[in-house]
DNA sequence: CGGATGTGATAATACGCATCATCAGGAGGA
DNA sequence: TCCTCCTGATGATGCGTATTATCACATCCG
């Protein structure tokens, strides 16, 4: 049975068996006809017809070679794409991002980062030039190497981001959220329910996202006339705040905590329970970004990264550079939902 | 501005700049010394350092051409890849699938569904496998289509099934789970525990995975001497468990439910509870399953599915195969592991 | 009947790299 | 001197596809 040595059909193979040449084959398949070149009915549908009886899929690789498309959506993150932790973290883009390439009839490429056998970790000299096998690329991660986006600018690949980014010379499109806005809208939240005292938690390490939310932060605070001495304490997302910095928040006056990561905001919670602290009644404690599905804990007050669209909008900007073959540097910005949850209440008026 | 015009270095640049030729160029670049082939060291230094200034990376598209294999392993899901309740169904596939994939430098394709008129998911789209886009592939999916799955073998297109399968005509290689051995596993521990009388509910529609636990369970049976009137009910995935069924499996003399998926041994969990009969104390409860991760309730008493083994493996079967030029149909079969769980508990006497 | 026009293709080539077979030239041996 | 062996390379070719330029043949017109 099968003949285990079987190659996959080429173009010569169809057009031996259909006996034309492998260019007609290459432009009967390609749909090329022009003023110059023209197909029969008849032949065209021999050659499909061999084609299909074949099996016969263009090898990508060949094509890319050659200058063609291949329909074929890459996907790049600048971290592991499904490790057991972060999962759902990348799950929504995922989600977002299938659909709408399966929508417009592409396929995905996950590219994995191949760390070279050389040891040497750069993504790029290993992983990001295999990029060029797909028609184009959506890049994610949080870590993402600026190095490496600004070579891919500067060879023409097209790619969309996912997450703002600041690009030294520009030229690059993404698909943002406004963290400012939807900041602002948390701080509000806070400030209508008699908050005036905030404890501010943001990252400790820095990065567009974390600016942004800053700059929410800054606005909103310089316009309802909110201090800050003694209440912005950074705090690293992994470490977490220490109790002794929750503490020292509440000796300072804070009535409500506001952290960039909700899994600090959870952890804030907890020590404030642990305090005997009720939440919401006696402090109030608010996350800008929203704990991923899964995670035990309150429904915090923070809000809603709109992923999944986040994801779906990089395909169309993507897939828009690739068909339209000009490399313009689109940028979107989605807003964010704000999410009340229980985690927050009227400032409590007998402390 | 998105300076498109310098193009990337090729060997042919180099070989110019070194006063080489370009083959020289691709033996120092590959390391390719031999018996036939020699270059000085002072040669390839000057290569090298000619290389480096000019930043050059080899492509990897033209490389894969001339190599033969573009290094990209498929996964097909014959459900939508990503839906948002299956997730935690293939993300433990996906993780192992990724990990094994990178470690040996493959990337992965994502087929998109491509999802006809009709609602049915193929392969074939047009008629056209797409699959063959990738040197081989990863087929995941409960509802597998054996129509797809014997053209694929029969075109000779290299692929590995995730999940034993019957195949008339044999020749396919899959990963599977020791479904059967697992479930005598669980029948042993509630024997064990005094119980004769075992409720069992198995899928409603057959399958090789069901087949397997019922094969189990009739061996465990008969191997106790269990009693089954009246204790049988297949059940729906979906739908679940009428409350009817619980009583009357209960007026038949049930201690034990023993049920194939876990969502609806945890269904019938809150049955029973809200019955008033406390689990474990009254009545224990197993699944031939293990829930997703994140899914609120007890900790069943069930067993593991080696799951991200089992796409690991699928992708070094997969890799086998394409890199020895030959299509065996190896087949692997990973043990489960038992978790005893919270819901399982020793026979009420009193009864 | 000769030239113009139109039709249905195809040969040649490029894409960038890997590899096989071959070669020039010098050293060493008989 | 002629032959062999070794060193240091290189030319040619293939991988599968896309594209451009060209071609053979038929038909139509004057």
């Amino acid at each position: 049975m099968t003949s285990t040595g079987r190659r996959r059909p080429r173009q010569a193979d169809i057009a031996k068996l259909a006996g034309v040449s492998q260019t007609t084959v290459s432009l009967v398949i390609n749909d090329r006809e022009s003023e110059t070149v023209r197909i029969p009915p008849e032949t065209r549908q021999r050659v499909l017809e061999v084609a299909r009886s074949l099996g016969y899929v263009a090898d990508p690789v060949a094509r890319s070679l050659a200058g063609g498309t291949n329909r074929l959506i890459g996907v790049y993150t600048f971290e592991s794409m499904f490790p057991m932790d972060h999962h759902d973290f990348y799950h929504p883009f995922l989600v977002g991002i299938e659909a709408r390439a399966e929508a417009l009839g592409y396929d995905m490429v996950l590219f994995t980062s191949a760390t070279g056998a050389d040891g040497g970790r750069s993504v790029y000299r290993d992983g990001v030039n295999r990029l060029r096998l797909a028609d184009g690329c959506v890049l994610l991660g949080k870590e993402t190497d600026r190095d490496d986006i600004v070579r891919l600018r500067d060879e023409g690949f097209r790619f969309v981001l996912v997450g703002r980014r600041d690009i030294p010379g520009d030229g690059v499109a993404f698909v943002g959220a406004d963290y400012a806005k939807a900041t602002e809208e948390v701080v509000d939240h806070l400030v209508a329910l008699g908050h005036t005292t905030i404890a501010y938690l943001p990252a400790r390490t820095p990065s567009e996202p974390s600016d942004d939310r800053d700059a929410g932060f800054t606005a909103a605070r310089t316009r309802h006339g909110l201090r800050t001495d003694g209440l912005v304490v950074p705090v690293d997302r992994d470490a977490g705040p220490a109790r002794s910095d929750v503490e020292g928040l509440l000796t300072a006056g804070a009535t409500a905590f506001l952290a960039h990561e909700s899994v600090v905001a959870l952890r804030i919670h907890a020590i404030l329970t642990e305090l005997g602290l009720d939440v919401p009644r006696r402090c109030s404690v608010a996350a800008l970004n929203d704990p991923p599905d899964g995670v035990p804990g309150p429904e915090l007050t923070c809000f809603r990264i709109p992923r999944r669209e986040m994801g779906a909008l990089a395909v169309d900007l993507l897939i828009r550079q690739i068909e339209s073959d000009e490399a313009d540097a689109e940028t979107v910005t989605l807003p964010c939902t704000f999410v009340a949850g229980e985690t927050s209440g009227p400032k409590d008026r007998s402390q």
